[in-house]
DNA sequence: ATCTTTTTGTTTAATAATTAACGAATTAAT
DNA sequence: ATTAATTCGTTAATTATTAAACAAAAAGAT
């Protein structure tokens, strides 16, 4: 049997993973079908490039039918989740790290937070929302012993280089970047990074530019 | 007199942003002169694109010696920054809306923290982190009074829509919309989306998939 | 002084991403 | 049945973004 496995371009996949949020909330709303112009509407996309983002990851809709929601939020799945799950630990619980957690529990089963690490007393030693939380020194046993392939970093920014350099020699395969600081990280740690200032500046200078 | 104000591509912007916080540390430690490979270095990029960015923004270096920061930092800051400021909302002051608020503080200075709007009475009627909290149904005079030009959206996503709603109408022309659904906004107003279980769902997908 | 090295600034080429174009299929209407 | 109208799937064209290439300038070495 032949599985054909090639990589997407990460655009592709940042907008698969949006979709199938969407997707969900139709399922929900009791939706069977969906169109590409509607799903494209809804993402200030077009149609042309939600099909072809379909095709891409080897979906098929139904002529003049749209596409089936339930079947495709599988789709994606197949091609967004591990089927074993990955397990994911979020360093740093201030409000940033507490957004997330919250954010996340429940919703992405594949992605299962396995353990929290903070510096503070009144925070480690304890559960926070259901998960355990450790001291940021026990970054190497935890990682290993819980099998922990993800990391997010929420600490703050003095702190960032020395929290990717726990995570990556605890055996860590992606980090989610979430400090002002850019990270190093070696070849085979996949790295994504993200900063609100950024974003933030970035409104400021085109709503002032592009209004007339 | 003649001024060239062309637009900068998206991502230029982007950089420029990530570049001056970077020069902003460098000029900290007293580092006077960068090369473009430095710059590059710290952020993933090339060399030549950071010549190339600060190229389009009409920057220019010192042959052999590389860029000066303090100036660099002053050039970038013509191009990002509105000359008098502008004024920024937070809608949302859960962990989200105090993490960006927290991280902002005495950072932009010409992105002023104007105003807070939430709908939690704990909340609203005081200042919190200096800034003046207010309740939600409050946005139209308080945007308009205060002539609040950005709004950054980090309520539960059920609210996402109606918030933005009301920004628009209140005359808002920029929005950072950090929740999980996303929003339409007419032709006049800027809109920039981040969704952080996407950036994870990323992560997880490449750090997966890319490892051999 | 001349040569070598380094680094900027800019043009040209290559790559990636998006959009357009269009055939094939399906449904509904006449 | 035939026609018209949609909508998918895919290839081709376009546009945007990144990288390569290289001349010019400056500093240092011989």
């Amino acid at each position: 049997m032949f599985m054909k496995m090639e990589l997407l371009p990460a655009k592709t996949v940042e907008r698969l993973s949006e979709y199938r949020r969407t997707l969900i909330n139709c399922l929900k709303e009791g939706k069977e079908f969906i169109y590409s112009h509607e799903l494209a509407r809804l993402h200030h996309k077009t149609a042309v490039q939600v099909r072809r983002d379909i095709m891409l990851m080897g979906f098929s809709g139904i002529q003049r039918k749209g596409y089936r929601v339930k079947e495709m939020i599988d789709a994606i799945g197949k091609i967004l989740d591990c089927k074993n799950g990955q397990n994911v630990a979020i360093v740093g619980i201030g409000h940033l790290g507490t957004a997330i957690l919250q954010y996340f529990t429940g919703k992405r089963p594949k992605l299962k937070m396995t353990a929290l690490f903070d510096v503070d007393k009144n925070k480690t030693g304890r559960e926070i929302n259901g998960i355990p939380c450790y001291h940021v020194d026990e970054i190497p046993e935890i990682v290993e012993d819980k099998n922990i392939e993800i990391g997010i970093i929420t600490v703050p920014p003095e702190y960032a280089k020395e929290t990717a350099e726990r995570l990556i020699s605890a055996g860590i395969s992606g980090i989610l970047n979430l400090t002002t600081i850019p990270l190093n990280v070696p070849e085979d740690v996949y790295l994504e990074e993200y900063d609100m200032i950024t974003s933030l500046e970035k409104v400021a200078y085109f709503s002032r530019v592009l209004k007339k």
